[in-house]
DNA sequence: GTGAAAGCGCTAACAA
DNA sequence: TTGTTAGCGCTTTCAC
């Protein structure tokens, strides 16, 4: 692999004109710079990335902590990543995945110093020790989802509180009186992931606010589990007729349990998500739902992130509000004449 | 942040004996080595990867790269992308995923010459440029999928023969006689993209060793396209008794078209998929699949490439052929009683 | 067992 | 407009 200095040799010129025709930083006569180009050319010469970055200290490479991916934790979200990766890309910025292993955020995190000029986070928790961390080492980073606690940072986020909200109320007007909301996994909340927690309890300030008669349960993210989960709730409160959930793993669960138990969807019971128009339109009905804008919200994380980087010093912290979409898994309450 | 230049001074030792301390390539004494212990602990002192990377030449990070973006192709199997980072992580190496914006691969490829140590490729052409590209330039890589001529190259791919033989040879069991193969898209199969063209031409094989009439359409990747298929399908071939499929993404809209037909599954039409399980799992009725070992395949991709990175000359060319997994899609043909 | 010093390939003062 | 040179923070010879 030629160096810059195979370069130089060969045009005849300093190594120091070779790095400035190719950065621009300072004028390169037209025949000097024609015999650097043609000998880069002659040489098929690449710049070294990582001598530049040592000289730089910048890297164009930006990280996204992708959550651990051990079995305790639900897969998260792979649909931001393509957002993130588009971003990057677009601003021509390296993407590093980097996963936290066993919650020793420390190590992995400094364990590539240097090799990355900012941070993505996603699956932030309400409290989260990677934030307290990074704001106190004073390293740039911006967060898909949100804490408890979040000035200075800037942030892209769903607004559960709008989502949970617009979905009871478009059932309330359906004439749904019992609705239930499937949520994520009971790990989640343990750990105080902002959306759980969110949702939760988005969704009883909503049923409060429309006078429904609500119950919710945690979900483990896989079929199995939505499945079980309705049996559990449509046990608990014959009555139901509406499901909520924004668990996308599920969801093939809970219709196959409506249709085992000789329910239609929508007419026995509707079916409302806060999931991906992907996994929406993947099953049969198709789903209604908040069209959770995950590429968005990547494309928008990482732009921040590389604005925040390139010295524009926006302040944005967005809660997104998507419309709902109505599909096939929602109508009116069965028992909607008799209520009203 | 502080160097090892200050680790040393503040150990009162020689920046070379820090260094040693922390490679452990040189005894050192125990009361020396614990001073310069305490003196990092004091500073939380960090490598600096990028300055280690320019003395050592290597990154202990690997590249995924990923398709390009754009609309002209199907998303990508993100699946894969899990395999890989998991492998990574799990050898501590570091992955960056990189896009291919407009086939112009060279520009892009060697743009972050000695960022990284290796490549991991996907979405895999009969013909691919970059393949090309990389063994003329000697540069390490394995390949999820393969190409005409693979000798010397290690990789992964699913047995896309077998996999449609299988398919087909359960299908002949069952009694059926006309099957439908839905294919990816027409873009896929005029750049040569592997598992298209593989799969078109395994199943053509299948049908004539089991004496089945059959037909093939390619497909968009998106429901509505599945949809569509269904029906152009059954309109050239109204006696059509089951369906199989290697495209994710339209396996709701093959549903929903036949439920709208007014036909049942798998009563009157069997679906049998090429797909991750996940999917499979998330449609009503689940589909009977060959489970495609999306995770696996990536894993096994990025960990060949660690291996061939760290010395190992293991030299290997996988093709899975994962079990098929009967579920509710299918079942014997509607006329298997007429037939036989 | 430890220290001194020469790179790794580039950028960016500082000179001319 | 161009050349010279001192770093960037580490690894690794070569001496002692």
């Amino acid at each position: 692999m030629p160096t810059m200095a195979d370069i130089a040799k060969r045009a005849g010129v300093a190594l120091s004109t070779v790095s400035h025709t190719l950065s621009g930083k300072r004028p390169v006569s037209a025949q000097v710079r024609q015999r650097v180009l043609q000998a880069i050319a002659e040489l098929e010469y690449e710049p070294h990335a990582v001598a530049r970055a040592l000289a730089t200290k910048r890297t164009r490479t930006i990280a996204l902590l992708y959550p651990a991916l051990s079995s305790s934790l639900p897969e998260p979200h792979f649909e931001f990543v393509s957002g993130v990766l588009e971003a990057a890309s677009l601003r021509k910025y390296g993407l590093l995945l980097w996963t936290t292993p066993n919650d020793d955020q420390e190590v992995l995190n400094m364990i590539q110093q240097g090799f990355i000029d900012g941070l993505v986070l996603m699956e932030v928790r309400l409290d989260d020790p990677r934030v307290t961390m990074l704001k106190k080492r004073k390293y740039p980073f911006t967060m898909i989802g949100h804490c408890q606690e979040n000035t200075g940072i800037n942030f892209v986020d769903l607004d559960f509180d709008y989502a949970l909200h617009a979905c009871v109320e478009y059932l309330a007007g359906l004439g749904h009186r019992h609705v239930a909301f499937i949520n994520h996994s009971p790990r989640l909340f343990e750990i105080g992931m902002g959306y759980a927690l969110r949702s939760e309890e988005a969704f009883h300030h909503a049923l409060a606010q429309w006078g429904l008669q609500g119950l919710t349960c945690p979900c483990e993210s896989h079929t199995q589990a939505g499945y079980d989960a309705v049996n559990d709730l449509l046990t608990r409160e014959p009555s139901l007729t509406a499901i909520v959930t924004s668990n996308a793993w599920v969801s093939g669960g809970v219709i196959r349990a409506i249709h085992d138990r000789g329910l239609k969807i929508p007419q026995d019971i509707s079916i409302v998500g806060v999931l991906s128009p992907r996994v929406a339109e993947m099953t049969v009905p198709t789903l209604t739902t908040i069209d959770f804008p995950f590429n968005k919200m990547g494309y928008m994380g990482a732009d921040m992130l590389i604005r925040q980087l390139e010295g524009e010093t926006v302040s944005t912290q967005v809660l997104l509000k998507p419309p709902l979409t109505i599909r096939q898994s929602s109508g009116p309450a069965r028992d909607a004449q008799l209520t009203l």
